[in-house]
DNA sequence: ATGACGGTAGCATACCGA
């Protein structure tokens, strides 16, 4: 079974890309990031014809997320428990392969930094810690599940230091903030294992690149979009990749997907 | 030191992003 994660920015402005990367790559889930849509303008028809099933938590302009699925799923979750949002970023469904269900969430953390107008405003970190925090407790409420599980997506946050081509340029930054790696390294504590590193412990695994200048080019990327499995589910798993190819397409995303292979 | 670049809303430019 092949999973994926991909931060499409705007599902309109990349269908094109979209479409021609699920018939290359066959994932037979799919987790989608800003699709920046409601429902009402989700392209529904176009990604049913490929033959998936579409779960989306639409918001317009910013924002947006959805899964994409081969197998019958159900929605178990829209937005994270006990935590008022009114952003779309956290959807989560049960996935029945073949008669086991698989819950899989489809992740947007927010950025955290703040506006470019008004560099000490602090809101919009603050709310990063707060739905972290949010997301904490309810991952460790699915692990006492003991289920198999994966929380996949963009977490707008750079782990560690080998996560970034320049530690320097975002040293104070919020993707790279104690508070947010703590926080996400406290998910992991909990026991929850990140696909990439699991099998890559020292690679480069960049899965966004700023849009502006030579970022692609000269690899000034970071890592940011991950795959947390719970242990039921890492034990299954085979093989994880950033798929660079979509990020040197025509009108790319500035994020590529990150695949996940398991058993 | 700063900005680049791109998407959306909506029609000029502001907001958002990482």
């Amino acid at each position: 079974m092949r999973v994926a994660t991909y931060n499409v920015n705007s599902v309109n402005a990349r269908l094109e890309n979209l479409s021609a990367w699920l018939e290359k790559t066959s994932p037979d889930i799919v987790c989608l990031q800003e699709i920046k849509t409601e429902f009402n303008g989700f392209p529904f028809f176009d990604i049913q014809a490929l033959g998936y099933d579409v779960k989306i938590l639409g918001q317009k302009s910013y924002n947006g997320v959805a899964v994409l699925s081969r197998y019958k799923m159900e929605v178990v979750q829209e937005g994270l428990p006990e935590f008022e949002d009114e952003h779309a970023r956290y959807l989560e469904v049960l996935v029945d392969v073949k008669g086991r269900k698989i819950r899989v969430a489809s992740i947007y953390l927010p950025n955290g930094n703040p506006p470019y107008n008004d560099p000490d405003d602090t809101s919009k970190f603050d709310y990063k810690l707060r739905w972290m925090e949010a997301l904490y407790k309810h991952a460790k409420n699915l692990l006492a599940l003991n289920e198999p599980v994966i929380l996949t997506g963009d977490f707008n946050v750079i782990l560690t230091d080998k996560d970034v081509y320049d530690v320097d340029v975002v040293k104070n930054n919020a993707l790279f903030r104690e508070e947010v790696k703590q926080r996400l390294k406290a998910i992991e504590y909990l026991g929850f294992y990140d696909a990439f590193r699991v099998l890559h412990p020292k690679e480069v695994g960049y899965t966004y690149w700023d849009y502006a200048g030579n970022a692609f080019p000269a690899d000034l990327g970071m890592r940011i979009d991950y795959a947390f499995l719970s242990p039921l589910m890492v034990d299954e798993l085979k093989e994880c990749f950033v798929d660079k190819s979509a990020r040197g397409d025509v009108k790319p995303s500035d994020h590529t997907p990150l695949v996940v292979d398991l058993k």
